[in-house]
DNA sequence: TTACTATAGTTAACAGCGTAAAGTTGTTGA
DNA sequence: TCAACAACTTTACGCTGTTAACTATAGTAA
């Protein structure tokens, strides 16, 4: 009698909607702004029903992060498959994670902006493993195809990869807190381009 | 009779307390995580007490931050006087930058890492005008400088100080979010010495 | 079929939050 | 001496994330 599968599938679905309850509401409002309550409401369950499919409100986030952040690794897998000049590829590479941190702000911001103050304690997963990780492996893997063709100075590839990551890393993370209105932002367009050449151009021979 | 001016001092010793108090505290601990409650008893004060003040908790953090952005402002101010070859002061200015950032962490994640959010309607006073703008001033004359100088590529120097601004800010609030144990960090100084290499040669001719 | 048990969900409650309104003093100028 | 004012406190509102205790239901074993 299968049961205990439907049931399990049941449950199954019913955290998957949680999980698309909170998804849209997290990115349409920010998470801080976003109360157990809500979701619940949305969902037509009690609030504490959430509880019985996730330890906590972070948990219901990290998850969503995670499922963000896999999209991003998919994207620059792709972009890796293509096999382009090394060069070529970093600089895909960096103008497609910087899109996808403005096109996602809210779950880039949670994950790379104010994690160390969220992540404390119980945190079994951390960065080993995460999406995080394997999306950085890419980049590194592209400064590395780089190095290896002869293009970049006398510097090691951990040191070199991670100048480009808090570079454009600097550029999304500022561009996501400060919008045109509060700050003076040349044109975004020419500001990405110019970002990704000057660091590209510092790290070459 | 100076009971006028009495009462106006002690009004502003009070005002000043409650400034020394959360400051401490929001330091120590982090604004999200100090209530008023907390403030005021600290100050021995009713939490209601500080509302004759403040006209609420983000009006004092934003004292705060001008503050310590006044601090920056300083210290930028005395790179500037020292009359440096324009490249030398450029590097020096972002080592100042860099060093600030790292050792004001919660100051500086509540400005330049939260606050599109936080401004939230309500903030006469904006960029304009602010501690962050005139930081953001000096930036932009040690550019301006290297670039008369002819040290600077075919950018416009709006573009090339912004492109710094992003790249420094960008190292600051990366090691401000992941600290060493979350992420597999090379060597603070060398990821710093090298990160404003980069972007300095990234603009050169 | 009946009795028991595990599961899924709910209601009520706790301790905390930022803040507004009303109430209480003590000092001062008329 | 009395009214006005300032400084401050008490009380209260409506939120928050989360725990504990309760209820209903569905599945299983006798």
């Amino acid at each position: 009698m299968g049961t205990r599968e439907r049931r399990e599938r049941e449950r199954e679905a019913l955290r998957g909607e949680i999980l698309a309850a909170a998804r849209e509401l997290f990115i349409s409002e920010g998470y801080e702004r976003v109360s157990m309550r809500r979701i619940a409401e949305r969902i037509e369950y009690s609030p504490t029903t959430i509880y019985l499919y996730f330890r906590d409100k972070s948990e219901i986030l990290d998850e969503i992060c995670e499922q963000t952040f896999a999209r991003l690794a998919k994207s620059l897998e792709r972009i890796e498959g293509k096999g382009l000049d090394p060069l070529e590829g970093l600089r895909e590479g960096c103008q497609a994670y910087i899109q996808f941190g403005l096109r996602n702000r809210h779950q880039y911001r949670l994950t790379f902006m104010v994690s160390s103050e969220r992540m404390d304690r119980h945190d079994e997963s951390g960065y080993e493993g995460s999406m995080g990780e394997r999306a950085f492996g890419f980049l590194e893997r592209a400064v590395a195809r780089c190095a290896e063709a002869g293009y970049v100075r006398e510097v090691e590839v951990a040191v070199a990869s991670q100048v480009v990551w808090v570079t454009i890393h600097g550029l999304t993370s500022l561009l996501i807190t400060l919008d045109s209105e509060d700050f003076p932002w040349v044109e975004k367009k020419r500001l990405i381009g110019e970002t990704i050449e000057t660091v590209i151009r510092g790290l070459k021979k």
